[in-house]
DNA sequence: TCTAAAATATACCGATTGGTATAATTATTT
DNA sequence: AAATAATTATACCAATCGGTATATTTTAGA
């Protein structure tokens, strides 16, 4: 890993939970010059715009909440326990390494409308391959004869995310806590209904 | 209603799906006056400034949505078939006088983290309106006998609003709308098991 | 209709935006 | 160690940002 690879690493690191925080749009580049203590020149020698930098951002953001989230799924034996682990994961998302600001696929969903096409493309396959993961498991345990073979796989995942994120939502727009651990306990009743 | 009055209520409805849209950060005064064909001595002869006005915005875009649900929702006699006009409301939303750019609160929630914390409050008033109308018809409902005693009205409440925003959000982004009626059928299911 | 007041348009302000050309400084290779 | 390539810093660019002072036009009341 020369020189380059590892200060890109860098700014994406530092970068990344601004963007989360305050967008796209919202983080400009002197944010980022504020975050890595780094200047303009610098930044644009390694990568070509601002585009480029919120897109590896995003990654890695996605891929912190994915790896936090196959950690705890790779605990569990049985494929109920592989669902219940994404309400343990969200209920108690402080004692994990979380991305700062909040789901990136949240954040970035309702702000990259049409200003950022590439980014909006980015999440909505993060939200495709979520959803794959979550039918596959589902798909799995009925097989295993755990859940009922009545279960729509691919809805009931869209069903679990639609929860979790309308969930993230609410609990960091009005900051109430046991509004987050409601919702999180009617996911555990559905999840357990299947 | 003098000149005023009507020219800010013009303002306003020209403006409240840009905000809508862009998000209260991306719309600029340019937006603002190529919306509404004034200009910026205009809009800030009635205004004081950009956050009065994405605040009116705002309250008028929410009034539009409240306005539709409460109109269907009077159509309904039993109580659980008002929690279904909500089901029915957002599923053929584009039947709907519906603000464009999607449900303002979704949109506000994620935007404006710290950069507006007046218009977060605003979105966070909201919610709890809606999460306490929700539950004042699941109370009554409940004493009426269509539901079980065992429904906890606040819970109920908050998963309704989880389940409905994070299936705007997923619709939105990926623009899949057998998606949003999965999620939809979901809610249908859950309200029908109360 | 005349006049006072309100509403709108014009022209401008400093600050900040994303981005770049170039100079200075490091790493890397021979 | 010298030469070369890669990396970073400085200084600047035009464009746009939100906002304002002032001039002009339009409206409303006597």
């Amino acid at each position: 890993m020369n020189k380059a690879a590892r200060t890109k690493q860098f700014i994406v690191e530092k970068t990344a939970p601004v963007f989360n925080e305050k967008g796209y749009a919202g983080t400009s580049l002197t944010d980022m010059t504020n975050a890595t203590g780094l200047t303009k020149g610098s930044i644009y020698g390694n990568f070509a715009n601002k585009d480029e930098v919120a897109l590896a951002a995003f990654e890695y953001n996605i891929r912190q909440v994915a790896d936090i989230v196959r950690q705890e799924k790779a605990k569990q034996e049985t494929y109920r326990d592989k669902l219940l682990a994404y309400v343990h994961v969200y209920t108690n998302f402080l004692k994990h390494p979380f991305p700062v600001g909040g789901c990136p696929i949240l954040n970035t969903a309702t702000e990259a409308d049409d200003t950022h096409p590439a980014l909006k493309q980015r999440a909505a396959e993060a939200v495709s391959k979520w959803k794959d993961s979550i039918a596959h498991d589902i798909t799995r345990g009925i097989r295993q004869g755990e859940f009922s073979s009545q279960t729509n796989p691919e809805q009931t995942a869209l069903t679990i995310i639609a929860m979790i994120e309308g969930c993230i939502m609410i609990t960091k727009l009005t900051g109430k806590m046991h509004y987050r651990n409601a919702i999180m306990q009617s996911l555990e009743t559905f999840v357990n209904q299947l």
